[in-house]
DNA sequence: ATTAGCAGTCGAGCATATCGACTGCTAACA
DNA sequence: TGTTAGCAGTCGATATGCTCGACTGCTAAT
């Protein structure tokens, strides 16, 4: 009977705090005994609320502002809150709607499709939106063909295992005459069909330069070859909204705000960021995941959590997207730590089902 | 002798005029006549100047903030006094030198050299940066090569008289037989050598009408490179370092910056304003350059001068730079009113410089 | 175990006072 | 006639003190 009364105590106090959270996401206000006693639909009277109340702060999941203020949740009241989540909130059917018709219209490009898709995320959550893209050097080469354009331009298109395309123009030292472009063609078909792009930018050089004999300056081109390759498996990063976080009722003190905007700049270190949940999100390594139903694949990084210090006064709503050569890329939002979370979890993983779904389409064509 | 003496007087307070500027743009507050009088070359006593600064008050060039409150320059005082601005500041030899470095290591590809060109801008000003690319539909279409890649993939690379390429895939609804690629390839060669981008744009449905009955599923190419033409002529624009702008002393009401991140992430808007740049910066329509020398072409907006809301409490140095091809892009730096109007247009002024330089360089090969 | 009641705390908001940096004016001066 | 010194007056910025109200935490009663 005593486990029966713990058991009902810790409910209690898991009701009081999504209470308090629930309000203090409302109002932005600090909540106090009284408006949880009046809200919550277990009846207390404010008096056991202020107990309970004191007990969470003991487990460090509310804090005072100061003695005489209401509570606000730490990170750590959050996180309890988000896991003990069971399931998502469904989108309002319009939303849903919206977010397809988006995809059933803007379908020609990939680049297209990512900006657009950080746009929605933006748009939908009133908060900053990204997308960014797989990483490209695990995909696998299949194709290179070289066409000349001019004396000193030569079109170079790449085709990869999983259908994707990747062109550029080269602009190799001297001339190139036709039938050596076609040789050194034949050779790079030859020896890297089936290696990644990776493999190919770090052992081009090597593999061409058996082949120097034959074709001068064909080094100059490899070079430029390598160096389109690294441009191309960059990630590329889409971000959008970022002037919503300026209208954050929280986040006014000018030295985060300039944190946040110096980070938004700074694509590389960004990239590196949501790089990190790619690891976090991907599906097989998903252990941490027992708050999330099947299929929901959302990954929640709340204030202090993030690894960079100009993110440590948001919350980060992640979620993977992949594309059909298994490459994986991550999107999300980027909102204040007082978020509606079921919401924007939600948010967050009907455009990454949706993106799937419509990558599968699109790159079957 | 009384119109000597008038002069006299007008130099006078063009002299105080520029003294208030300093002194403003130095520390920020306003100026008051005893901080004049004593900076002053001009040996005035603090009542003299005073006299002084209430007539410049009169004609509008400066401001009160409140009674007992030093002086404060108006956009028109701001205007006058670049107006006034004989020549431009030498630009310190270690700037100069950084600047020309950068673009002889860095001129790989025309995308990464207008990017690094305005991260040069934001970070040499230490305000916001910005290149915008050259309206590529009045270039001439020369030539258009069709590379069959796979099924139902075409890689189509379009050479304009000026030697640009541009290159893109095309993913047709069916497959089209080579033998057809060919034609609609020669069909278009024939057709539109000379013409604009916007014409053959505009155009080809037409054109390839006609070839409707030989080739079935053209149009649908057709239609393909028509939106590949429109999104290649759409003005690229590069946008550096506006999270300087946060750092500004002045420009701190949150309203302001709120319009400015949302003006910087409209990129269409964006374009349109600095594309208005370009009208008043053409060297042909140089008539309001009398305080340039020549080759200087530096365009000053100074706050209200700028017609979009989000942008009258800042001022803007623009510069142009252009192709080979006479086709003109427009680049320079956003930055707080209280500027250093000398030293920023000498460095818009230089970068554009050497722009032009380098890229002519660059597109001869 | 819960609750009512009460004393105590502390920030937010407001009114008030002081200080100092200006100006504008007047009158004296070269 | 143009310049200057001096002085009264203005007004924002800053500091100070006060009140109000929204809380809490504790104690004692239920």
């Amino acid at each position: 009977m005593r486990a029966l009364q713990h058991d009902e105590q810790e409910h209690r106090k898991r009701k009081v705090l999504q209470s308090v959270i629930h309000e203090y996401v409302r109002t932005g206000k600090p909540v106090g005994s009284q408006v949880v006693a009046a809200s919550g639909r277990l009846g207390l009277s404010p008096a056991t609320v202020r107990n309970i109340l004191s007990e969470l702060e003991k487990d460090e999941l509310i804090t005072h502002p100061h003695t005489s203020a209401g509570r606000v949740p730490t990170d750590k009241g959050y996180r309890s809150y988000v896991d003990s989540m069971i399931e998502l909130q469904r989108l309002a059917v319009q939303e849903e709607q919206k977010i397809r018709r988006e995809y059933e219209s803007r379908m020609k490009e990939i680049e297209g499709l990512m900006s657009q898709t950080s746009k929605m995320l933006s748009t939908l959550s009133h908060y900053t939106g990204f997308v960014m893209s797989p990483k490209f050097e695990k995909n696998k080469f299949a194709h290179l063909e070289l066409v000349p354009l001019s004396d000193r331009r030569i079109l170079a298109a790449m085709v990869t295992e999983s259908g994707l395309t990747k062109h550029f123009v080269l602009r190799p030292q001297e001339e190139i005459p036709r039938e050596h472009l076609r040789g050194i063609a034949r050779i790079m078909n030859q020896t890297f069909s089936g290696e990644t792009l990776e493999t190919v930018q770090l052992q081009m050089t090597d593999h061409l330069e058996q082949a120097r004999e034959q074709y001068r300056h064909v080094m100059s081109l490899a070079q430029e070859i390598g160096d389109e390759i690294s441009r191309l498996t960059a990630k590329e990063l889409y971000v959008e909204g970022t002037s919503n976080i300026l209208a954050l009722p929280d986040f006014t003190k000018s030295e985060d705000i300039q944190d946040f905007f110096k980070l938004m700049e700074e694509k590389e270190m960004l990239a590196k960021v949501f790089e990190r949940e790619l690891l976090d999100n991907a599906p097989e390594s998903f252990s941490n995941g027992a708050h999330l139903k099947a299929g929901k694949r959302v990954n929640v990084r709340i204030g202090s959590e993030n690894s960079v210090k100009a993110l440590q006064n948001l919350s980060l709503v992640s979620s993977t997207y992949q594309l059909p050569d298994r490459t994986v890329g991550v999107l999300g939002i980027l909102g204040p730590k007082r978020m509606e979370y079921s919401k924007m979890m939600s948010l967050v993983n009907y455009v990454s089902q949706t993106m799937n779904k419509f990558l599968k389409e699109f790159e079957k064509i």
